[in-house]
DNA sequence: TTGATATCTTACCCGTGGGTAAGATAAAAA
DNA sequence: TTTTTATCTTACCCACGGGTAAGATATCAA
């Protein structure tokens, strides 16, 4: 897949030389214009803030982005890029539907922490236009069916008590969502923290009864890139 | 208390005479305003469609409001008027902490149902003044400490599983919170059957295992003011 | 009925921010 | 070195929306 991060330095370092190195400078863009999302929110962010951080000037992004939005929907593919990523990865990891469920939730909290995966749930949809709102929804609602099909396959082996998969999804997904709401990189937890737990407190209240939860201490790694 | 709902026919009509009735037509600017917001986000409803939904005309608003900025802080001040309100009926409802998450879950999904509710957990705080984003964070933190203190209470008197107190208020109320973000009025769930499922299912996750859940089917009721 | 006052409208100001035009400069190609 | 081309800057346009000034009109009290 392409989204590979190329940029380790600050984002603005790219900008420095006028060396034509399009795909860096075009991430660097990116990377900065999320973060200024994440703390600002979209509507506030000026094109001048981006270029000033970057120590460029606005016009300078019109020649990697058409429009403020076009650097808005790139966000949002990043971030469902790397949601779908994980998503693929613990289809694989076969097990009962509770092991997924807790893998599911891992892997999502974790991509939570992540700037272009905070974006995907904490910026404005209506900040769209309908056409990239669509595509959006699309891959939202890809993801809701994965858990609620997680769900509903360990209702039927046995691993999960029985309950609306679709209230117990909307739990679920509502409670790892939150997490871009209040997640600061700097906080006194670490991402993978925050992430292991969730996931053993959420499996814990879907496990049944009677049955001992299949990953007491349970951490598992997920792909984690980006700084 | 204050808080009083006034109107109950549709919101433009306080406005269809000129009768001299501030608190009626305050109120309606600010439902109003709150359905705006909600509907478009506060950033993108200008006063001029606040005015036009109401029949009026933009500086008519200025009667009642010194600018838009109180608008919104109003929507939270009435907001966290009515969580607050539910907290202290359920402080009241003395039982095991297990039994006041649940009342609590119950209450908190209710008021994310409705508009003002879901203002304070959807709109961006960002939009807030300094001075005015300092009182709305002081109402949230309370909330959360209630929530964390109802907890530990369940975690000592043995009805809720032992837990991280801090981690698992943080799972409940975002599922909870997360309501607001697809809850619409018109949907196929009424608001009750929502927030008796939530409370039903995440208290089943924290309740101690051998122990029957205490309310199986429990659907208790809060004060429900607001069309 | 009449004056006083609250209510609401028309017309306007102006800061802001997305986006563009046109030209300067540096990097790569020749 | 010279030419070409990508890169970036200065200066600008203009639509939009919060907020105001000043005046018209309905309501209420006397």
């Amino acid at each position: 897949m392409a989204r590979e991060a190329v940029a380790v330095q600050p984002h603005w370092k790219a900008f420095v030389s006028r060396r034509r190195d399009p795909a860096t400078k075009r991430e660097a863009i990116l990377q900065t214009a999320a973060q200024l999302f994440l703390e600002q929110s979209y509507g506030r962010t000026t094109l001048n803030d981006v270029a000033k951080r970057l120590n460029i000037t606005k016009p300078a992004l019109y020649h990697y982005f058409r429009s403020k939005e076009e650097i808005l929907l790139e966000c949002y593919r990043w971030g469902t890029g790397l949601i779908e990523e994980s998503l693929t990865t613990i289809a694989g990891h076969c097990g009962t539907g509770l092991e997924k469920v807790e893998a599911f939730i891992y892997a999502y909290a974790n991509v939570m922490t992540v700037n272009f995966g905070r974006c995907v749930m904490r910026l404005d949809e209506g900040d769209l236009s309908s056409k990239a709102l669509a595509e959006v929804r699309t891959y939202k609602r890809k993801i809701d069916r994965r858990l609620r099909s997680f769900i509903q396959e360990g209702i039927e082996d046995g691993s999960i008590t029985p309950c609306d998969p679709k209230i117990a999804a909307f739990a679920i997904a509502g409670a790892v969502n939150w997490i871009c709401m209040w997640y600061e990189p700097e906080g006194a937890r670490t991402a993978e923290e925050i992430a292991s737990q969730f996931a053993q407190t959420l499996t814990q209240g879907l496990a049944r009864r009677g049955r001992p939860a299949p990953h007491p201490n349970g951490t598992r790694k997920v792909s984690n890139r980006e700084s």
